[in-house]
DNA sequence: TTAATCTTTCCAGTAACTGGAAGGTCAAGG
DNA sequence: CCTTGACCTTCCAGTTACTGGAAAGATTAA
C-alpha cells in the first residue's frame, strides 16, 4: 500500500504519515524499488490508533509509549498493565470533559428556539 | 479574581491564560491599578470552555467563534443554532472515536494477566 | 509519449503554546 | 519602615507537531 492509501485508511494526512515515518513514530512496512514508503495494515492500525491519540491530546512520546506497550518484547505483563490502566483513567476523564463540552453546546441548541429572534435566555451565562 | 486563581479556577497555566488575553480570545474583566489583569465568574467560564474545546481539537479560532454564539448581540437564533448543531455532531463524533481508544487500550489491560508473564494474547494487533 | 498524478527530500512557515529574563507590586514579618 | 518572597507585568526566544511549497523522479492512463 503506498503512502496515500494508507493515510486514508487511517484518517490522516500524507504530510503526517511522512512526518511520523521521519521521527520513527510508525515506520512503513519497507520501501519499493523506487523509494516509495509501503505500508502493511499492521502499520495502518498504528497510525490509526496514534491518530486517535493524538487527537485526545496525548503527546507524540506518549503515543510513542502506548505503541511500544504492543512492541516491547522484553516488557512485563505487570508493567504493561499499570501503564495502560493509567492512561485508560486518563481517557475515563476525557469522556466526562467531553461529556461537559457536549452538554454545554447542547445547552445552546435546545435554548435557542431557532427561529430568527435573537433571546436566547442563556446569552448571561458567558457573556 | 487574579490570573493565578483564575487560571486555577479554569484549570489552564497561567502562560495560556495570558495568552489568550493577548489573542483577544478571552478577555480579563479589567485590570487593576498596577496593571495586573482581573478576572470574575463570566470570564472563568469562558477559559473553562476554551480550554475543554481545545482539548478536544477545536482551534483557536473555532473557539472563538464558539464563545462568539453567546456574545454577538446581531445573531439569529436559526444561525446559532446551526452552528451549534454542527460542532455537536462533531462532538458526538470525538465521543465515539474516543470509545475507540478507550476500546483498544482497555483491550490491553484486559488480555494482560498482570502478573511478570509478557506473553499477552494481543501481541500481533499492532507488532 | 505526453500529461496527470503520484512519490521523494528538503526547507521554510505556522499554531499554540512555553520558558526565561528583567523588572514592578503587594502582603506579612521583623 | 524595610525586606523578603510570592505575586504580577512585558518581551523575546524556543518547542511541538505539524503543514505548505519547491524541485525532481516514478507511475498510470489516454
Amino acid at each position: 500500500m503506498n503512502i496515500s492509501k494508507a493515510a486514508e485508511a487511517a484518517g490522516l494526512p500524507v504530510k503526517t504519515v511522512r512526518y511520523y515515518a521521519d521521527i520513527g513514530l510508525v515506520s512503513p512496512d519497507g520501501r519499493s524499488d523506487a523509494g516509495y514508503r509501503t505500508y502493511d495494515e499492521k502499520a495502518v492500525r498504528k497510525l490509526a490508533f496514534a491518530r486517535r491519540a493524538r487527537e485526545f491530546g496525548f503527546t507524540i512520546e506518549e503515543c510513542r509509549e502506548l505503541l511500544g506497550l504492543y512492541e516491547d518484547q522484553n516488557r512485563t505483563s505487570a508493567e504493561v498493565k499499570r501503564i495502560a490502566s493509567h492512561r485508560l483513567e486518563e481517557i475515563r476523564q476525557k469522556q466526562s470533559e467531553l461529556q461537559k463540552l457536549h452538554d454545554e453546546l447542547s445547552h445552546v441548541v435546545s435554548a435557542c428556539r431557532g427561529d430568527n429572534r435573537p433571546d436566547c435566555p442563556i446569552i448571561d451565562h458567558f457573556s
